[in-house]
This record gives structure tokens, C-alpha cells and sequence, in this order.
RNA sequence: GGUCUGGUAGUUCAGCUGGUUAGAAUACCUGCCUGUCACGCAGGGGGUCGCGGGUUCGAGUCCCGUCCAGACCGCCA
């Protein structure tokens, strides 16, 4: 028997107990005539003792030669402490050790193994392995466990089946870049990894599993961001005989259920938006509602005057940023200067100081007298001892830089509070979006999200007018997950297709599949998928997901500590009847 | 595809406007230490300054190229 106790569960009512113990040992302090060793599992540290006058000569020795990380084994008996340590829970006890057998030996760790590790971000993804010996890393993943778990529970009491879908699928021109799979049974064809689940979920709706849900790696070929991964985990769901009312509500109690029984926090119900509504508002369609510096539009109390740049600009808007008085000449310079990076792209910004004294002064007081600032402070809700931020530009533009200004300043005034949870449905998407590069409109959720039936004549007229039955859920200014209600009948799902550009062929080819199942009685149905991976860290207070995956890759798509991806040698290449084009 | 930041000891970093033998902390090794828990004290070993080229009497430092890592933009139905 390797241990009778784990290393996290000895206290003062164990004293006198004959204990075996397995684990690392994290660190050994050496005191000469006296010897501990922390030894460590994945439960917690326990103190062991060795000394000069309790231990055998051998055994004293043989202590000493244990290097950090070594495995070992040891027996012995739970004694109290002479100097305690409160800091740990085991701090009370400690175990004079009779017996020590070392299990493996360990070379030295190229970073400590500790809470507060030394390593850089590389070296502990090449060994990953190590990281996640460590506290924090490993609580991550214990905390993702509970989230997931819980997520069964709720979604299982509700009647909903867990149903494996194919990881091999075909691949489909639409949306995201998918990773392909060359198949060696058929030469020259190629499986793509599913960007997710979507067809086959609608399927099973055909088939009459009214309510799925998995917990499912869905796989896209795009660039990474520290809350994306080329791999990543959704929460998929679908269900039948539903409206949009039935599954926010659904979902909302999911998200209510998680913060209840994980974080204890309870909320009310989620506000709502539409997607017009949060652009608006906040210049973006993720808005974090934890804050306010609500957008307040200016160009009626702004153009006109001798200031051209305003003149001249589709839109004026501008936030107040609470006592952003206090700013210095030089913080604002700053945030004008990041404003003009290349990644906002904003030419400038405008100010106006909110002085305590009820006057106003701007950077503009050449142009605006103290009436028209004081228009401006109206608008923004700017109050005494605030500072009113003004862009102007293009719409797109000047709300997407504005919004990630506001998203900028409040992270800088310590408004993003990690601790703080502000969920809201943000719904009545547009159905399609105008593509520049491919000069056509695609679908901006997927192509079988359901047009607002009364809108759809607008199809024809006006497509960038018509509104689709999606909805995203938004969890402090991150998308969390996405739905619609889906076509379910095969006449509106060809008007779609025509719409997307595609054939009636190329329709038949990618999706022939569907429309057939939806000759044979499809249900109405509709659902949703949330991203695990970005639910938990933010759940636990982070914005990056990497930590929250076992084994997650890079910045640029890799595996540092297998090296994938890597070469295939001559005889897999052969076999799948593939040729590289010279890239050496 | 683009912008920015970084690459110096096992590790994390410092190293100014170019100038003796490239430093600190930590880790590692040795010795000492009668209750440590970030133990302490003394000593020691440890460097192709990412790589290639250039400028210069002289390059870790300046220039060009390149590779790698990270953040972001594009992209992510």
C-alpha cells in the first residue's frame, strides 16, 4: 500500500497515528542536527521530520540525499509540532519519520515548484507537466472540474442527454478556416474537425432528442488571442419545441445555478438588449455593463461651430469618465497617444475638464463656448469633476475605438472588478453582414439562424436590415456564448442559402444533408453553445483561458512541449498520396 | 498579413550616451548551524549576451536581416 493518508488531511486529531505517506518532496530544509522535508501531493503539504537523536544514522542520511521533487514513500508516526505554523492547515502536526523509501529520483526542476514559481510563461509550457504540479495551475483545473460538473447536473435534472457527435466531418467553405484531415481510405479527400457541432445537433432534433447537450472540443484554424485556442471547449446545446423566450431562460438559470453553487453569489435576472441598442450604448455588441460611460452622441451640439474636424465627421460621441478631472495634462496626452496607435486608429481625441466650480475647459474652447460644453456634459452625463473623452469619425470606426477606450479607461480606474459579475442577453442580431473582401453579405451567426419572420421581405429590399432570432449571452464585456432559433423548415432554409450566394448545387453539395432531414417533419428548435474554457476564467476572475486548459498552445498554434505540429515523413505522405510544395 | 514589446547564468532580471575580467537575486554544490517552514551563515561552480551579417580601434549595447516568445489589429459563420 503506497499511502493510508493523503498529504493535505493530517491534523492535531491524528496525533500518535502510524501514517504512510506518498509524494514529492518539494523542499527539504537542513538544519544540521535536524532535517525537514515538505512533502507534497495533489492535496496539500505535510512537514516530515528527521533528526540526529529520533532518526537512525542511515535513515538521517538517506534523508539528506533527497533533491527537490524526488518520489517518495514514508512511514511514520503524527507528532505535535514544537513551533508551529498556522499558515497551512497540516501546520500543527508533523511526521517523525521511521521509514523512507524513495520511489524516483528527480532531476533538478528548471523552475520551482512553487506558488510563486520562477519560471517564464515558455519554459513552463515545455513543462507543462511541472506547472501543473503547482497550486495555481492546479486549482484551475480542479475549479474547471466543479464548473463542468455542475454544468451537468443542472442541464441533467432538465432532461437534457449527452450525445457524442463526429469529429470527423466535412468540411464547409463558411465561417471560420477549418482544420482538414486527409483520409488514406479515400485518396485525395479530406475530413475537416468541427468548428462545432451545429448540423449534427439539428439533427438530432430530426431525430427527436428534444433536448441535447455535450461538452464538446470544437476546432478552428484562425489566429490565437489569449482567450482564444485553436481547440476549445463548448457547452452545445439544442433544443425542440422552444421559442427564444424558453432557452434565455434555460440558460439563464444555468448561469444563475453556476454563480449560486460555485461562487455563492446570487443575481437577478439578466438585463437585455438588443444588438442596436448595445451599439448605441456601448459601441460594441459584448458590452460590460459592471461600468457606466454610456456613449453620448454630439453631433447636434457640436458641428456647425468652426471646429472642422467635428464638422466634417459622420459622428461625434463621447463618454465622461468618473473624476477623470484628476487626470493629469501628461495621462491624458497618454490616452490620446494610445487612442492614435495603430491598433485604434482614432486621428485624436477631444477633452473637456468638468472643474469643480461648475465651469468647463476643453481642448477645443477655441471653437465651443462654456453653453455648448456644458450641452456636451448634459449628453454624456458628465458631472462636476468628471472628463468628457469626445472621438468623431466614421461610425464602424469611432464606436469601436471609443469602446475600447471606455473598456481601456475603466480597466485603468480599477472598474473592471474580477469579483463582480454583470451577465446580459444581448439579442435581435442582424442576420447578415456586409463582407468587403468577398463583396456579399454572409450569415453574421450561421446560416441557419432564422430571419424575424415579418422582416423577411426585407430579404430582397434591404438584407442588411433584416434581424435573425440570435442572441449571445455576455458575461462582463466577454461573449460567453451564442444561439438562434434555428430554420426549420426547408423552404426558408433555400431562401437563406440563395441569399448566402450559394447555388442551389453548392447548397445541395454542403448541406444536402440537412435540407433532406428537413423533408421529414423537422420539429421547431432552437439552441445555443457557450464557451467553457472562457466561462471558467472568467468565473475565477481571469480574462486569459490558457491556464484553464490542461495542455494549451502557444501564441502561434503550438504545442511546445510534444513540438506539434511537426513534419510527416515520407512513408505517411505516400500513404495519404500527399506532396508538399518545396517550402524548405 | 500587420503593429508593438522582449530574447544576457538552470531560472527571473539589471547592464545608461559603445570602453577593463558581463552583474544581482534565486536555483544548484560544499561546509557550518539545537525547531525550520521564503530558515540562517560562509564559500564555490555556472555565460556562444537567440542566430547571421555590418559599422567601429573596440559591440551585450548601434544598424540590417533572420528565428523564437508575448500582447494587440486583421481574422475568429
Amino acid at each position: 500500500m503506497y499511502r493510508t493518508h493523503n498529504c493535505g488531511e493530517l491534523r492535531l486529531k491524528n496525533l500518535n497515528q502510524e501514517v504512510t505517506l506518498s509524494g514529492w518532496a518539494q523542499k527539504s530544509r537542513d538544519k544540521g542536527f535536524m532535517l525537514w522535508i515538505d512533502l507534497r501531493d495533489r492535496y496539500g503539504v505535510s512537514q516530515l521530520i528527521f533528526d540526529e537523536q529520533r532518526s537512525s544514522k542511515e535513515l538521517f542520511n538517506k534523508a539528506k540525499s533527497i533533491g527537490r521533487e524526488f518520489v517518495i514513500q514514508i512511514k511514520g508516526k503524527i507528532i505535535e509540532r514544537s513551533s508551529k505554523n498556522l499558515n497551512i492547515p497540516t501546520g500543527e502536526i508533523e511526521i517523525l519519520v521511521s521509514e523512507l523509501n524513495i520511489l524516483n529520483e528527480s532531476k533538478t526542476p528548471p523552475f520551482t515548484i512553487e506558488d510563486a514559481s520562477d519560471g517564464g510563461e515558455e519554459l513552463k509550457m515545455k513543462y507543462r507537466y511541472l506547472d501543473i504540479r503547482r497550486n495555481p495551475i492546479k486549482e484551475k483545473l480542479i475549479f474547471r472540474h466543479k464548473v463542468s460538473s455542475e454544468i451537468r447536473n443542472y442541464l441533467t435534472k432538465l432532461d437534457f442527454i449527452d450525445v457524442e457527435t463526429p469529429y470527423l466531418i466535412k468540411s464547409t467553405p463558411e465561417g471560420a478556416r477549418d482544420f482538414v484531415v486527409p483520409s488514406r481510405m479515400n485518396q485525395g479527400e479530406f475530413y475537416a474537425l468541427p468548428q462545432s457541432p451545429q448540423t449534427f445537433k439539428q439533427l438530432l432534433m430530426v431525430g427527436g432528442i428534444d433536448k441535447y447537450f455535450q461538452i464538446v472540443k470544437c476546432f478552428r484554424d484562425e489566429d490565437l488571442r489569449a482567450d482564444r485556442q485553436p481547440e476549445f471547449t463548448q457547452i452545445d446545446c439544442e433544443m425542440s419545441f422552444v421559442n427564444q423566450e424558453d432557452i434565455l431562460n434555460t440558460f439563464e438559470g444555468l448561469i444563475i445555478h453556476l454563480l449560486k453553487s460555485i461562487k455563492n453569489i446570487e443575481v437577478a435576472q439578466f438585463p437585455r438588449m438588443t444588438y442596436e441598442q448595445a451599439m448605441s450604448k456601448y459601441g460594441c455588441d459584448k458590452p460590460d455593463i459592471r461600468f457606466g460611460m454610456e456613449f453620448g452622441y454630439l453631433n447636434e451640439v457640436s458641428q456647425n461651430k468652426e471646429f472642422n474636424v467635428f464638422n466634417s465627421a459622420e459622428m461625434v460621441v463621447g463618454i465622461s469618465v468618473p473624476k477623470g478631472n484628476d487626470f493629469t495634462r501628461k495621462e491624458i496626452d497618454n490616452y490620446t497617444n494610445w487612442v492614435k496607435r495603430p491598433q485604434i486608429g482614432a486621428k485624436g481625441l477631444v477633452y473637456v475638464r468638468c472643474n469643480e466650480d461648475g465651469s468647463y475647459k476643453s481642448s477645443v474652447d477655441k471653437f465651443y463656448d462654456q453653453e455648448d460644453l456644458s450641452n456636451w456634459a448634459k449628453k454624456t452625463n458628465a458631472s462636476k469633476g468628471d472628463l468628457i473623452i469626445v472621438l468623431s469619425g466614421e461610425v464602424t470606426k469611432v464606436r469601436a475605438q471609443l469602446s475600447a477606450l471606455r473598456l481601456e479607461l475603466a480597466q485603468n480606474l480599477n472598474l473592471r472588478n474580477p469579483n463582480e459579475f454583470a451577465p446580459l442577453w444581448i439579442t435581435d442580431f442582424p442576420l447578415l453582414e456586409w463582407d468587403d473582401e468577398s463583396q456579399k453579405y454572409h450569415a453574421m451567426h450561421h446560416p441557419f439562424t432564422s430571419p424575424k419572420l415579418d422582416e423577411i421581405e426585407l430579404l430582397e429590399s434591404s438584407p442588411g436590415q433584416v434581424k435573425a432570432n440570435a442572441y449571445d449571452l455576455v458575461l462582463n464585456g466577454n461573449e460567453i456564448g451564442g444561439g438562434s432559433i434555428r430554420i426549420h423548415d426547408k423552404e426558408i432554409q433555400a431562401l437563406m442559402f440563395k441569399h448566402l450566394g450559394f447555388s442551389e448545387i453548392e447548397a445541395k453539395e454542403q448541406f444536402g444533408f440537412l435540407m433532406n432531414a428537413f423533408e421529414y417533419g423537422a420539429p421547431p428548435h432552437g439552441g445555443i453553445a457557450l464557451g467553457l474554457d472562457r466561462l471558467v476564467a472568467i468565473l475565477h476572475g481571469e480574462e486569459s483561458i490558457k491556464d484553464y486548459i490542461a495542455f494549451p498552445k502557444n501564441n502561434s498554434g503550438k504545442d511546445v512541449m510534444i513540438d506539434a505540429p511537426s513534419k510527416l515523413n515520407e512513408t505517411q505522405l505516400n500513404e495519404l498520396s500527399l506532396r508538399l510544395n518545396s517550402i524548405e
